[in-house]
DNA sequence: GCGACAG
DNA sequence: ATCTTGTCGC
């Protein structure tokens, strides 16, 4: 006996996903390129998690964890650390990534006190089917300046890189470069970077190999993984 | 029409 | 992203 494609394949609203790319549509108008004037030395950094993934809608008992935190590329360490748990709304949909993690995000954004020069999203900015990827919409969003830094491709093509870090590859997608596929470790899958929100391309790949120590992603990201997955273990066993 | 598809 | 232990490699 066959069964509907478990996971996703779910009914999504009636008319939802027009007013999610009309949004997207909107958000991508007021978005800014323009040049960082250097790379500043506090970066945020941000990240999601999700409790009873598969309840999303239906279930309620879905959560999306969400970490945010201010990375001191001087001291080499986080200087404040900030989360949001928000009910799961949506399933994930390719393209609409941000509806799903967007708002517990942005709570934990918002929650930060110490200044910051930019954010570094795990995840899409510009190079995205309608040029409005996570970092491009939470950026506009909140204003700030941010940068799209992903661990896998979306969309477009690159020619392979070099194997050295520091290599990279121009990100093209219907006649245009939207991002930058950069080799950040030897023998190392390349991150896909792309621009967010108030920085350049040249701009957001400086403060990204600023944030870079022994590992594949930026230390903003990698930190706020790592913070993201501790609140989720405390919202698992129940702890307020 | 047939894949591909951030996290 | 999540379901999941140990294990091969630098």
């Amino acid at each position: 006996m066959w069964r509907k494609p478990a996971g996703d394949g779910q009914t999504l609203p009636p008319g939802l996903v027009e007013r999610w790319k009309a949004e997207q549509a909107e958000l991508r108008a007021k978005m800014v390129v323009a040049p960082l004037p250097d790379v500043p030395r506090y970066v945020a950094g941000a990240d999601a998690a999700f409790v009873n993934p598969g309840d999303g809608p239906e279930g309620g008992a879905g959560r999306v964890v969400a970490c945010a935190l201010v990375y001191d590329r001087v001291e080499r360490r986080a200087v404040e650390v900030a989360h949001a748990v928000r009910p799961l709304e949506v399933p994930y949909v390719p393209t609409f990534l941000s509806f799903r993690e967007g708002p517990a995000v942005a709570e934990a954004i918002r929650k930060l006190t110490h200044p910051f020069g930019v954010v570094c999203f795990d995840g899409q900015g510009y190079a995205h089917p309608r040029r409005c990827g996570l970092a491009v919409h939470l950026g506009v969003t909140l204003d700030v300046p941010a940068i799209g830094c992903g661990k896998s491709r979306l969309i477009g093509t690159y020619d392979e890189l070099g194997d050295q870090p520091g290599d990279t590859s121009a990100l093209m997608h219907a006649g245009e470069q939207v991002g930058l596929v950069l080799r950040t470790k030897v023998r190392t899958n390349p991150v896909f970077v792309s621009v967010g929100h108030r920085v350049d391309l040249p701009s957001a790949v400086r403060v990204l190999q600023a944030c870079l120590t022994k590992y594949r992603i930026p230390e903003p990201t990698r930190l706020a993984d790592i913070e993201v997955a501790k609140v989720k273990k405390r919202v698992l066993a129940g702890v307020a």
